[in-house]
DNA sequence: TAATCCGATTTCATTTTGCAACCGGTTTTT
DNA sequence: AAAAACCGGTTGCAAAATGAAATCGGATTA
């Protein structure tokens, strides 16, 4: 018997779940730039995760049911994590941090521009990535709008612009 | 000669300045709570903050610019916290991270009933909540509505609702 | 057959957390 | 005037979390 939680408040259960460094930034990879495999989550991250607070944070999030965890059919070893429902939804607290982080904080380009069409798109954008993602990790029906698309251009629109400026 | 920041990614760099399991916390109190001074944040918490956590956070949120501290007029020995403009504008983030608690967490009635509030009045209410906001905490004038009152009445009904069950 | 890739685990040093006691000074109560 | 309560913290210490680097046994690819 271990004490179950500090409070019945949904913002400190919310901080019991996700608030740390690295929880929010593990799904934010999962949601915004579709990693799916452990060594995509590793190696592609920004921040540079170690591997064991990113098993760790997995695992943590798999028991909060956040995501799940799937076996690849094509490769017996590799392991596929999904967003699930609880996890896709909470694409509107990104949204507002997100924006909250670019107004407030020495963000760079590249990295908020996606924030800033999140920001811009409002509740109807967040809903067609909401249904895009449920179609990608959860099986839905696919719908014709891609919103993460849309996102990673923009990025890509600013990363080659900078190129440019540079090279 | 420190590393600055893991990235420029308007999460990541949330995550570092709020990312743990206090901070928020502490702002919630003074935010939704209207507690001022260290011994209301230290004694009224909900989750039992500890004195050293407490002191610690309100050093890191104040080197931040969330919050500012000032001597009290009324007694030599005590301190005054305040929000922030940076401080008040975590209200959309509290008030999505509310709705998705309540929707997700195993919440209590009594500590919930105003993230059911916040996020039913929406970005409207949120507005007039962050202009009583600027009153209470940067001078701004007193508007007429005080969501504050709004949404601590209703917890209080549910406490009284719930005492007249028991008793 | 050798190299690479797979999701982790292990080791160990450092940092953070949490609890409890305590501090010097101020204000209030008796 | 003396005692009690209150003020914003600090200190000491044990336990837990974090982070970097090396490593693991098995699966797949070249």
């Amino acid at each position: 018997m271990e004490e179950p939680h500090r409070s019945g408040c949904p913002i400190n259960l919310t901080l019991e779940v996700l608030g740390d460094r690295w929880s929010l930034i593990v799904v934010r990879d999962m949601m915004f730039g579709n990693r799916r495999h452990f060594r995509e989550l590793l190696m592609q991250n920004e921040e540079g995760i170690a591997s064991n607070i990113l098993a760790d944070r997995l695992k943590r999030l798999l028991a909060e049911g956040v995501i799940t965890r799937a076996d690849d059919p094509t490769h017996r070893q590799k392991a596929i994590y999904s967003l699930t429902e609880k996890g896709i939804e909470l694409l509107p607290v990104f949204a507002m941090i997100g924006a909250w982080g670019r107004k407030w904080l020495p963000v760079t380009e590249a990295l908020s521009i996606r924030a800033e069409l999140l920001e811009k798109g409002g509740p109807q954008m967040w809903a067609a990535f909401m249904e895009e993602l449920r179609a990608d990790h959860l099986g839905a029906p696919k719908p014709a709008r891609s919103v993460r698309r849309e996102l990673f251009e923009a990025y890509r629109a600013v990363v080659e612009k900078q190129a440019a400026e540079v090279g």
